[in-house]
RNA sequence: GGCUGAGUGGCAGAGUGGCCAUGCACCGGAUUGCAAAUCCGUUUACCUCGGUUCGACUCCGGGCUCAGCCUCCA
């Protein structure tokens, strides 16, 4: 049974679907007036395990990411870069598309962009004005009236006195209380904007979650997700424009992953300290950067350090290497499993994604097949290692393959090819059989010397790249 | 100031009212011509002060420190 941590009671619950079979899961997606960085990267991959673990339940999800493409920092980066809002959403979409694929993310069911659902949002605003949630003010913007909604401060466990005495930003004469927020923000010229009932205009953040969410998974559904740094006030805002307008319920499972830091602080791109998924990619495999997230639950706080990520790669290394001598299965979904070891990363999993606990059980696992003599035995083991690292979009690739890449941020020119490799590999050969050991470890130091390892192991000799 | 949350061995990072986390690193051993990989073993821990308890790192309370949010942010 799954259990999910929900910041609506801070405990963990146990999680049962609206609907029999179904899950619908809605996930904050990204603003796109730039590339993505780590903590990017850190929500793609979380949900996407989560999306990965509730499927093997056998649960058809409909997992909806949205696409910010429309804001007050896309339009400024526009027009620093003299190029069409529109055009520079599209290239960032790309450019995290990219990304996307490089981690080994799935691409989630339904990615709405909010300049495809204005509509619904003019008709959400509508109806809130309509029963007095919302109010327009004379200058064409229109404001979510906190007061009108009295569970205000649910999620985040505020209060809006607390909040008001707090308040540390210049107040908005349009609004009647310090605490309400913008629906729809009246257009200056030049800016993209839409037709509305309160003139030109673009909706405010927080609306258009409601309505993607609305429009493509219901009025209620099953799980909203997110970083813990849009607890509060999007998601507080978004459980109050969406329970004022419906009555009922919005999202019944609230997640919210902690946020990735450098040297103990956030990384965000309004403190300038963030690395770029592309930037990290350079020097680490999508895979390394995958372990690396996985490594950590996903709602503690995480540091980036390059010790982290070699870490991660040793980790990489020593599951390929346990793999190495064994095909992989390509009908593994119906190859004997060791069910030890399924049970234990289920549950781990099923505890709140346990992710290092459940890599925990990998490597528990990894040592079993090590020490396996028995070749039948043995290829159970390493299609159950597979087949959980599947689970968790790693362990994907070929043992041989990886073990013998070239290391990411090693210059290419000081690589030797395979070929030259395998020829340095027979020479040394023929000289230990002469009992030229000098000659031999010559020929070792000199690879080692550029990042190659040999193994010699029964009599066969193997390499990889360090 | 208010609201969340966190403090575990050299590092990373789980977890539990009494017994092993796990990985990397270190040390010793097996294996090897020497290595590497692998295996076996040892060592190192639970911010602080009180309380509850036969017994607490684990539960409760105070304190200290750190982070996030209260402005855009994943």
């Amino acid at each position: 049974m799954l259990h999910l941590h929900n910041t609506l009671t801070r405990t963990k619950e146990p999680f049962e679907t609206l609907k029999d079979g179904h899950v619908g899961l809605y996930v904050c997606g990204i603003t796109v007036y730039d590339v993505c960085h780590v903590g990017h990267g850190r929500v793609m991959i979380v949900y996407d395990v989560l999306f990965r673990h509730l499927q093997s339940m056998g649960l058809a999800v409909n997992y909806v990411r949205n696409i910010t493409d429309v804001d007050d920092k896309i339009i400024k980066r526009a027009a620093e870069n003299n190029v069409s809002p529109e055009a520079l959403s599209q290239r960032f979409i790309d450019e995290m598309h990219a990304d996307e694929r490089a981690l080994n993310v799935l691409p989630p069911t339904h990615e709405p962009r909010a300049t495809q659902t204005i509509k619904g949002m003019v008709n959400m605003i509508t109806r809130l004005i309509d029963s007095e949630h919302a109010y327009a003010a004379d200058n064409g913007d229109v404001f979510y009236s906190v007061s009108s909604f009295a569970e205000y401060g649910k999620l985040s466990g505020r209060k809006l006195d607390e909040l008001r005495s707090g308040e540390r930003v210049a107040i908005d004469e349009h609004k009647r209380d310090p605490m309400d927020f913008v629906l729809w923000k009246s257009a200056k010229p030049g800016e993209p904007s839409w037709e509305s009932p309160w003139g030109q205009g673009r909706p405010g953040w927080h609306i258009e979650c409601s309505a993607m969410s609305m429009e493509l998974l219901g009025e209620e559904f099953d799980i909203h997700g997110g970083g813990m740094d849009l607890e509060f006030p999007h998601h507080e805002n978004e459980i109050a424009q969406s329970e004022a307008l419906t009555g009922g319920r919005f999202a019944r499972y609230w997640m919210h992953n902690g946020l990735v830091r450098i040297k103990d602080e956030k990384m965000s791109k309004s403190l300038n300290n963030f690395l770029t998924i592309k930037e990290v990619l350079k020097d680490y495999t999508g895979e390394e950067v995958r372990t690396f997230i996985l490594g950590s639950h996903y709602r503690s706080p995480l540091n980036y350090m390059s010790e982290s990520l070699d870490s991660a790669r040793a980790v990489l290394r020593r599951f390929y290497t346990a793999l190495r001598d064994y095909a992989i299965d390509t009908e593994s979904d119906s190859a004997p499993l060791s069910q030890v070891y399924v049970d234990r990363f289920t549950a781990a999993m099923n505890d709140d994604l346990n992710t290092p606990e459940a890599l925990a059980v990998m490597h528990e696992l990894a040592g079993a097949l090590n020490k396996s003599t028995d070749s039948l035995a043995g290829q159970e083991l390493a299609n159950t290692l597979r087949h959980l690292g599947r689970h968790l979009g790693i362990l994907e690739q070929d043992a041989d393959t990886i073990l013998k890449a070239a290391g990411k941020g090693v210059s290419s020119e000081s690589q030797l090819s395979n070929e030259a490799i395998d020829a340095l590999i027979e020479e040394r050969q023929r000289a230990r059989a002469n009992k030229d050991f000098k000659r031999s470890d010559e020929i070792r130091d000199q690879l080692v010397e550029l990042g190659i390892v040999l193994e010699d192991t029964g009599g066969i000799t193997t390499w990889r790249r360090n």
